[in-house]
DNA sequence: GATGAATGAGTTTTCATTCAT
DNA sequence: TATGAATGAAAACTCATTCAT
């Protein structure tokens, strides 16, 4: 029925609309400093009405993370599942999709990184956590295969492709959190792409076999 | 006088006994966590005590986090000093540099890293803001003379080294969080100090102008 | 009208399948625990929809109340009107009637007599605080007629038989909340059978003008 | 030194205000319709303070009722100590004793009944816990022991000590529950000394294996 | 200098109840 | 008649911080 179908449209939006004020007040509080008094305000509701579509302020936080997990997912398939066969560019590529990532909401990936480490994990419903983890779990694995093909066709020195990718999740979120922190002082924008590009071209010079011919303009001068 | 330097003594040891009991609590409760009583209690002191030594509860964990960047300076500049003249090398023994100071004191490393891009540095005295900053400062520009010798012998392409040593530092901490992260789920110890090993391999490598020979027993295998 | 009369029906029905659902929720929650949300969803119904049978929790949990009493007062009537001439027996045979009530339904009585004393008589309308009296008025004059019986026979000792009717119902109500206090503890069940026949015995023999031979086998051992 | 004991004195006291606060409120509002605000309204002290004194709501209610059976205990046991040897009489002075802990503090003797058998033992600590538990069951066996006594005489039938004990318990508590139930409806005083006489005068009278000589004046009329 | 005691200022969460549909 | 959705109002509890002694 028609009418069933608005209604869950409508829930539908209603969690986007708590989401994207959550999402507001998380970026610039923080999660002890925001309060879901100051999100309810944000989305025009009362506090106890957050409490119908979210469990808790953690499973809000939560969910915010999520998405954003899921915008990364994406992002990063779509360059492993690209037709260029050469695993060097496609780990420069790498560096972009992650930019795109953080240009999409630079200050709620920043809380993915801190969460992943903390106590927010505490008092998830363990649906939640699965799901997060699942969905990290995802991004990881395609990195790490794009690293396997790489050394499958003999371009790059043997490693664990997992802890390859491990090293460029954990580089990437140092990177985004170390941005953060010289934003505070110097908002003149943007040390973070030319720094994802020089990482991530090294990397891929450093797994090769042979030293590979310079690319990226961005990768390469004082 | 005398009496007066015995005071001064007295104060600082006072001071460390406090920070020591700040250590253990915040280290394992996170800095929400951690209460000011419980600090006290592990101090054997009043918690009105505290704030004689201390402004308040922010002060307190930067002091902390301060002293991990001083000795974080001191390993990273030990390094650097070393009579080897190779940077390749020097490089990689950035990694077990960093380890020893993980090994230091790992929550209340993670501690630094989150504080510097978030809430903490709020609320805090400009000196100590001041102080933080001119010890990060002084461990990246140790880093990045590193990079600069190099660069000078020819030996690694040209960079800007200030964004090289920057990558080395946010390389390690995002390592760092993302160590924990995965600590919560399997606590079989230690991803880190292979992966530091193999991240800072593979960055001097992507560095050098010529494919070095391999070195480090961890540094290269399936 | 029929179709008058089926609407009352049905209005009937609907009230009986919410309070059987609060029954069980206020019986395993208890008053303050039972959420009228958890009672709807039992009932299968909307938790609004319950406002259209009853004007609040009050009002609802007091039709549990006065269902029981409505039971006790059956019961305890039906004692009286047996043909037995004797009252001792009748006296000792109100034990097992209330044991019936107790049986019918131990958690709803507790609340009853919980009910009686308490916080939650205020805010019921004035129609159910007065058929709740009335209902237990039957009930004790009912029992007081027992007495007055056996004083009218000689058989029993001049007292106020109103005031040996609220002993009675007193006693019955401190047996049963004490009765489940100790089964939180110790769960072998019913340690009230015996005492409230053990009571109602001693109860019956106190008042005789003389003493009566011994009557039912759980009235006197070691 | 006078100071400690100043001290301690100051903070013994502090707990009697607060409990002094609290008797009242609980008693005018019940467990659930009481705050703690206002208890602290009461005290002349801030919410905050009164978890310095006491752990939770619960343990606070909890002081008050151990401080109630502490009180029920003496007037018990100075009944089994007194040198009549007679154990009827033994059992009729209870109606006393316990109309002197009713008068002590009605209120709050309801309460403990309501506790009993409540919801609010949960969320006790567990020495809280233990030590009503000790109280009341000091008071059971010293009722038990004055029943022994008499069946040891002879004067009594036999029945399980402790059986006896606890109707007599129970039945106190009924009354005073049922009493205060009376007492919304029709505040003139005191239907409780009487009917306590007269079920006490029953009990030990039932008990009899000879029917014993009238005794007290409020014992047998109409 | 040290502290025991006190508290102000929050914050999350819960629910009975209402009302537009 | 039935309800999904919304919310106002509360209430327990916590803690960094202060201050009289």
């Amino acid at each position: 029925m028609g009418v069933t179908e608005r209604k869950a449209r409508e829930k539908r939006l209603r969690r986007l609309q708590i989401m994207d004020a959550a999402k507001q007040v998380f970026s610039s509080q923080g999660f002890n400093g925001a309060t879901m008094e100051e999100i309810a305000r944000r989305a025009e509701l009362s506090p106890a009405t957050l409490y119908l579509y979210f469990k808790n302020k953690n499973e809000l936080y939560a969910s915010l993370n999520l998405r954003m997990l899921e915008f990364l997912c994406e992002r990063v398939e779509k360059v492993a599942q690209e037709d260029t066969p050469d695993p060097v560019s496609k780990v420069r590529k790498l560096a972009q999709a992650m930019y795109d990532v953080y240009r999409f909401d630079p200050l709620i990936l920043t809380n993915v990184f801190h969460m992943q480490s903390s106590e927010a994990l505490q008092g998830l419903s363990h649906d939640m956590v699965a799901e997060i983890n699942a969905m990290s779990g995802r991004a990881l694995r395609t990195i790490a295969a794009i690293f396997s093909a790489g050394m499958d066709q003999g371009l790059f020195r043997r490693h664990h492709p997992i802890a390859l990718a491990d090293l460029v999740w954990a580089m990437f979120s140092g990177l985004v959190l170390w941005e953060e922190s010289k934003r505070l002082f110097d908002p003149r924008k943007d040390h973070l792409k030319p720094t994802l590009d020089l990482a991530l071209d090294l990397l891929a010079r450093g797994l090769c076999v042979q030293t590979p011919a310079d690319a990226s303009p961005g990768g390469s001068s004082a």
